[in-house]
DNA sequence: AATAATTTTTCACTTAAAGTGAAATTAAAT
DNA sequence: ATTTAATTTCACTTTAAGTGAAAAATTATT
């Protein structure tokens, strides 16, 4: 139906399927941890993008780590990220204001 | 002095070379992620013993790991861990009353 | 033995990360 | 213009990790 990086699906639906609070998914995007294209004001993310929320999920209940370690390894461009992580993810990290520190 | 395994070094000497509270000591013993030997009520720590702990600090601070991961490790006997974790502490899990549970 | 000193234990507290509920705001749709 | 729906804000909850201080227990000293 769509592609992998076609940004298609709404907050909502996201959402449901990972079994998470859609506030949850507005708290990962003031890290950059994900990137939803806007239409409008809509958010849409791509399968790509479902399937690294799992993996951040998998991180952290399954792996123990945290947001922050996330954040690291997105910037080390850590192999084992890397190949999950959206690219405009890794993009959104380039310019080194780095996004967690404005609110730690 | 002595060597690796030998339980000779007292909680404070221990706390203090790591920066950690001695409290912080008592209560990853809670979790059995470290076993001083005791005599008398005193506990003594091995080289190896602080070297786990620093291994553990590592994992938290660099790694972004949590205690609960730690021990999943532990239990899985993974690699990574097993070759830096005290035998007395991978056998304090092998009944498999899982330290962790009472707690949380 | 009595007292002092030290270690351990307990209890309740602090801090920070992660997440969330609900109202207020803003934009989009009818 | 009014309704509808997504977003934002604010303050709150929950949990893990750690800690302060007093109480209890043990060991050492006089």
């Amino acid at each position: 139906m769509f592609n992998n990086t076609d940004k298609s699906y709404p907050i909502e639906l996201v959402a449901d399927f990972l079994g998470v609070n859609s506030r949850t998914l507005y708290y990962y995007e003031r890290f950059s941890l994900v990137c939803p294209a806007r239409r409008g004001r809509k958010r849409y993310y791509s399968k790509q993008d479902i399937s690294w929320l799992e993996y951040i999920r998998e991180l952290m209940y399954d792996q123990g780590m945290n947001l922050r370690s996330i954040i690291v390894l997105i910037k080390r461009r850590d192999n084992v990220i890397l190949t999950r992580c959206p690219e405009d993810v890794v993009n959104s990290f380039k310019n080194y204001l780095m996004k967690m520190d404005d609110y730690f």
